[in-house]
DNA sequence: TAGAGGTTGATACGTTATCTCACTACGTTA
DNA sequence: TAACGTAGTGAGATAACGTATCAACCTCTA
């Protein structure tokens, strides 16, 4: 198997799913971005990569993305559409300031204890997790 | 102040914001389904509570109470619509089957010390939080 | 390198949320 | 009490977003 594709790329082909095009340049587009992107900013972003690429096709990378833990879909300022934002190692956290919609993204959750516990408690295999509070940011409060 | 209105409505008062028959409807709806609804199914509650009451006027409560900490949308099992969950005492957790889209909630988080630092560390005020997990039920792994 | 099946792109369509604006409810001030 | 100001509402038109369809294509494996 290459190395020329990164893990996440790896991650897909090893789930069974083909390496197009249209999925490599969706990829592309998240990570170049490395952050918080609404369905239309990645829909520009890729088209900006390669104007072949349907919007179709866009929105089917985003699903499979998603079941697969590579990225995950929050809303934060609006309820109209998603923002996602990529789960590197699986996971991700942030707040939300609900007045201004700023976003501060923080590293520590220590939440690797509780995963084992559900893991066994329900009886569930864990590919990720996301981590959200809510408050008023600095400027806000 | 009378306490004919349950704990999130005396929230929305002492945030400046009337007790209005939309809004206290709109209340009623997600707390006697006591869990997930998507807007629609939020709509269509509040309509048959009160048909009276106009769709804005749903959308606006929801938004409101986004911002109060009350709810919060996700993204569950379809892009189309977010899933407002209810966060009692400010806070809800789950774990979300990224192949039926199954949710199995769960109460324990331990992510009290984590909110006392973050909120002395970043300066920030807040308010509530979601924690949700990914990954296989135990029917789908 | 050839075959099988997953994947794609174009476009039309359906669904969901927002915007606008006149009207109403309600508390405040004179 | 009366007039005012502000917050909130409902209706409907409109806009934004995501999905369905299907013939053609591409990727991977043997």
């Amino acid at each position: 198997m290459p190395e020329e594709f990164g893990p996440r790329a790896q991650r897909l082909r090893s789930a069974g799913y083909k390496l197009t095009n249209a999925r490599l340049t969706v990829l592309q587009a998240l990570e170049q971005r490395d952050g918080h992107m609404t369905s239309t900013d990645v829909l520009d972003a890729v088209t900006q990569l390669d104007p072949e690429i349907g919007r179709a096709s866009v929105f089917r990378a985003l699903e499979l993305f998603t079941r697969l833990s590579i990225i995950r879909p929050t809303y934060i300022a609006s309820s109209v559409t998603p923002t996602y934002v990529l789960l590197p190692n699986g996971h991700h956290h942030h707040v939300i300031c609900t007045n201004c919609n700023r976003v501060i993204e923080f590293e520590e959750c220590h939440l690797e204890q509780l995963e084992v516990e559900l893991e066994r408690n329900l009886k569930v295999r864990l590919t990720g997790h996301l981590l959200e509070f809510y408050g008023l940011c600095e400027q806000c409060k």
